[in-house]
DNA sequence: TTGTATACTGTACATTTGTACGGTAGTATA
DNA sequence: TATACTACCGTACAAATGTACAGTATACAA
């Protein structure tokens, strides 16, 4: 699968010219105005940069069509959406993915994104209800007090991370569950930034 | 402030028809695409369109520039925010919006919508915390079940409405509150669609 | 060494596109 | 009746834009 190692810095550069192009005014360049805000002399230039990120799937252009320049956003900017938490992160990433959720914000950022629906009521207390959605930022550290995501063998959580008496626990927010000790076979792969549910129709 | 009642047929749907580009392709149209679509012979029936509905406020238009077409959110497309709940709904509309919140889907609906900031732990046991935002489609009537919003005075409030006994309550998702007899004192202004929380940095 | 990818300049040309006119017709409003 | 708005057609032109081709230079892998 496609991902943004593949690029050159300068191809990076241009696609996210475009990209910011896109969202902030609605309307992607034309050739002369990438030119121009990367001070090249020549369209050419941009022609061949166009042309590296066409053939390594990052971009589609429709001939003899002004701004005709579509980002192709499943190799890049989407947030895979993970069936339920159950599924065991491993192979979540490649062959699990159903649906995709956009949020276009944070994309450069850098940081792997993704979305969890939630399964199970651990943590209903905190207002996370079965079947809502939780977007997740991938990361192996959390600190205490935040929602994370934490995965033993094949199963996936989503918990309050605490400390107590020196010891970090998964603490569901649910008095029906015991904390966990968070010990070696238990890995944290992310926080939770957003939760997400859909009531009407 | 604008809407889309100032429009005439035609120029709603050629209003519809440039949003649906942008959303879908990601690109604005041309005036010649757009005289393609509508079977215009002439370029010279969409500038007129297109000038009617920049000069009321629906467009922007940059000059000597391709497909330099922007929809003015603001005065069509944009969920208005509301502080909090505490708002009272009739002066909401008009002054109390603080943010702009844009679901981009379900715009040429004719449904109204907004979004409103919970304030109160009424609904907790229903997974909405205090400071998540709702988002709300406006509308008088409501079914036994559902999440809605009702107005009293200068006061607004996230409630079930929920059929006891022949009668209809507002009842609170929190064993703290007691269910509200829904009197004519009442009256329900929308329901909720989404729950959205905000967690991470 | 040869080939390939990257990263540019420069020029010429065809197409797309926006713009500016002018004209016709129907309808509603003053 | 006059005026304005809507809703089209048609034409001509200039500017914006995409495309094609040729060239230079560097770095890296086979």
């Amino acid at each position: 699968m496609n991902n943004l190692s593949t690029l050159t810095k300068k191809q990076r550069d241009v696609l996210r010219f475009i990209y910011n192009e896109i969202k902030s005014r609605q309307l992607p360049p034309s050739l002369r105005e990438i030119a121009a805000h990367f001070g090249f002399a020549s369209v050419g230039s941009v022609q061949d940069h166009l042309q590296a990120l066409v053939q390594k799937g990052f971009l589609k252009i429709t001939e003899n069509k002004s701004r005709a320049i579509e980002i192709i956003k499943k190799n890049i900017f989407s947030i895979p959406l993970i069936g339920t938490v159950q599924a065991g992160m491993p192979t979540l990433a490649v062959e699990n993915i159903d649906e995709y959720l956009n949020l276009d914000d944070m994309i450069f950022s850098g940081v792997d994104i993704f979305g969890l629906r939630v399964k199970g009521d651990s943590m209903v207390d905190a207002g996370i209800m079965p079947h809502d959605l939780v977007v997740v930022r991938s990361q192996s550290v959390a600190e205490a007090g935040e929602i994370v995501v934490a995965v033993s063998g094949e199963e996936a959580t989503v918990k309050y991370l605490k400390k107590i008496g020196g010891k970090y626990y998964l603490v569901p927010a649910n008095p029906k569950y015991n904390p966990i000790l968070l010990t070696s076979e238990f890995s944290i792969i992310g926080i939770v930034l957003t939760v997400i549910r859909k009531l009407g129709k």
